[in-house]
DNA sequence: GTCTATAATTAGATAGAC
DNA sequence: GTCTATCTAATTATAGAC
């Protein structure tokens, strides 16, 4: 295996950028922005080259999904060997590129079955592993894990921060100070196990 | 004034059928799907007469969203003089008929200005409205307010039960029964002022 | 107030040249 | 692989009859 590059014809470079281009325009438009035409022009080509790479806009939608969520596995399974998962479960779903993506698939899984079976699929796949972070970092530090379980902890962190983001994202910023600090203040009551009633 | 009904002309039956008709659209098949021929054929109209009431399909987007923050506070405005608002508001934004349109107000906000400046405005009155029902129940029971702003727990409240409505709604359920009774175990923490660190 | 009819625009998708 | 050109269907919005 000398050339790794290009080992499928399929991963081609404008393949790609169509997928990033949707994503883009899905980020900063929404997703009944993203259109053949509107990709297309976003990726520099013509619309028609659109149907050539995808069968259907869904089967691009579904690639975009694809694509963001294999990141995001990628980033949560270097977290495991990382000194902080906690920290790292929060900073990525803080990220606005990340969560601006997701409410658009949230919306679109609402009446596209494709979509949906995609987004469950993945959903429960990223939980899995954000899981496997948490419980690393509450067992180092000596946490209950009966009464803090890892999968709760871990939708709790993962869900705040995008619902800030979010939030972010439309403008209403009142009451975020305060949540940051709570969640930042509870954060260190995991790291440092002493009280419970 | 012998007859309050048929105040404002504009207060008709047909409109607020079409009204009802949208959100009900947007509910079941997203925002994209609530066209001016789909929400008329559901309100039992033809087309055209969607523009007789609504200018614009967005003017007819803002007053969905209106009448559904309108719901909101009214029945968080209720729960002000309830036993327990922390029980009113998680079971407000546990209610997949709000929450789900919710998720399609965000994302049609993420691309038209006239809803974003709508949601943003109402978001804030929702909150405002929230946090002061939640205060009442915090100093009642003798929380410390500066550890647990109140508008930091009202928010996570709010957003912990709207996550898990719109998980359920893609047919993501794994953790939730995990993180629902960490919830619970949490409201009555708070519920049965102890510990603290 | 509700309708029919239609204009103007835009979408997804395909055929075929190069 | 990328393009031009085009088809079909659906959309918003308007004009005008009743």
């Amino acid at each position: 295996m000398a050339a790794p590059r290009k080992a499928k014809s399929t991963d081609n470079a404008t393949r790609r950028r169509l997928i990033e281009a949707t994503a883009r325009v899905m980020r900063d438009e929404g997703y009944a922005a993203a259109t053949s035409r509107r990709v297309a022009a976003e990726a520099g080509v013509k619309q028609a080259l659109v149907y050539y790479y995808f069968p259907t806009m869904d089967d691009l939608f579904v690639e975009v999904l694809r694509a963001g969520a294999d990141v995001a596995l990628h980033r949560m399974r270097a977290a495991l060997t990382d000194d902080d998962p906690l920290q790292v479960l929060w900073a990525i779903n803080s990220d606005a590129r990340v969560t601006s993506l997701n409410t658009e698939f949230m919306a679109l899984a609402n009446h596209r079955k494709a979509i949906r079976t995609e987004l469950k699929t993945y959903a429960e796949r990223v939980r899995d592993i954000e899981t496997a972070a948490v419980t690393v970092a509450l067992r180092a530090r000596g946490v209950d894990l009966e009464e803090y379980p890892p999968v709760a902890i871990s939708m709790l962190i993962a869900q705040t921060a995008r619902s800030l983001c979010n939030e972010d994202t439309v403008g209403v910023t009142h009451g975020h100070a305060e949540l940051r600090a709570l969640i930042e203040r509870q954060l260190h009551r995991l790291a440092d196990p002493t009280p419970r009633s």
